[in-house]
DNA sequence: TGTACATCAGTGAACGCGCGTTCACTGATGTAC
DNA sequence: TGTACATCAGTGAACGCGCGTTCACTGATGTAC
């Protein structure tokens, strides 16, 4: 394979560096021609995948949008709680994604597959947080934020430094019990 | 004050310029050159007063966390609903010292005075949430987890986006509603 | 099955640019006597 | 009050570097006939 002229799926491989640049390092230590390097393709070479850099970027955001709904919809049969699990445990999986989503000042806001990716989720998370228990939109407001929360400190590392979290902690276990002070003890489902 | 060889405060006016950078094209958008420019000072005048571009950010983001302590200070008699409300406000004041004080990658994380400022923060945080109802680290918790999920999601636009909350409605009436859902209908003080 | 050709995915040299950093310097300020 | 001097805060030229972008190119692939 790397033996070829053709790299075969250079566009993927481009968005795994990507992402594994900006998930070890933060979006600022990203460069187009050190992901073309790491890849031993020539610097010129992404460009037939991604316009520009903005462009990389919102692709990541794009499949980062994608992914989150899926994982929604997937969870969407447990309700609010499901979809604040849901979208805790995309924000640990994802980190590079889940950085670079909400960072508007880094995207091409304009791009379509963007723009339908972040509505679907978005709805997905707003529909799916009352689907089950009536809740309305003040609940789904305040379990977006809760989750959005508990996925931007643990990824900044703010609750294990704090002692909030201990390592040893599951970080989904914190985020239940959290989103749960939401809807009451109620058992759902 | 401009035709005189030395600035005055130059430090100060480092300080400002670069905050209001990175509030309208984010921390990508920052560099030491630019602010320069912008306060007709030569590129290397800095220097004197930032040993580098790490340390300017790192300086930001103490002198937010300082501001952030005295704010949730301030607030400790309003308990919890305070001490989340004070945290929404000051990421609301302060945008530029909130994106970059949660974001290891850019700063200098040994420094003395962003160490110690963090932790005084923090640390009120976490006494001052749980002072007055006797809540415990758990309610704690989830109230810095939804106080810091709606201070990132008003940054980036996606509250409104979403039509979570309309243009004309004051972030913190919102704010408050949702930290009230933790702590129950109790009336506090 | 073999040849011609269009298309796609890469190369590598070159560009201009803005960046952080270094350096020897000079002007302004404050203090000792 | 005046002079000498240390210190501080700025200047401006120069550095090397990595970046995104452009360009003419070439190798590989797939398809039409």
């Amino acid at each position: 394979m790397s033996d070829t002229y053709h790299h075969g799926n250079l566009r993927r491989a481009i968005l795994e560096r990507a992402t594994a640049i900006i998930t070890e390092q933060g979006v600022e230590a990203l460069s187009l021609r050190a992901v073309a390097a790491e890849l031993n393709v020539s610097h010129a070479a992404p460009r037939h995948h991604f316009s520009s850099k903005k462009a990389l970027i919102t692709a990541i955001a794009a499949d980062g949008f994608t992914e989150l709904a899926d994982r929604i919809e997937q969870a969407r049969d447990d309700g609010f709680l499901g979809a604040g699990l849901a979208y805790v445990a995309f924000a640990a999986a994802q980190p590079a994604a889940f950085e670079v989503m909400f960072t508007p000042t880094l995207l091409d806001t304009e791009d379509p597959q963007l723009a339908q990716a972040a509505s679907r989720s978005l709805e997905l998370l707003r529909t799916g947080a009352s689907r089950h228990n009536g809740e309305g939109d003040a609940t789904a407001l305040a379990g977006w934020a809760m989750a959005h929360g508990l996925a931007a400190l643990l990824r900044s590392g703010g609750l294990v430094q704090t002692g909030f979290l201990s390592e040893s902690e599951d970080p989904l276990v914190v985020a239940e019990s959290a989103l749960r002070m939401l809807v009451g003890p109620t058992v759902e489902h």
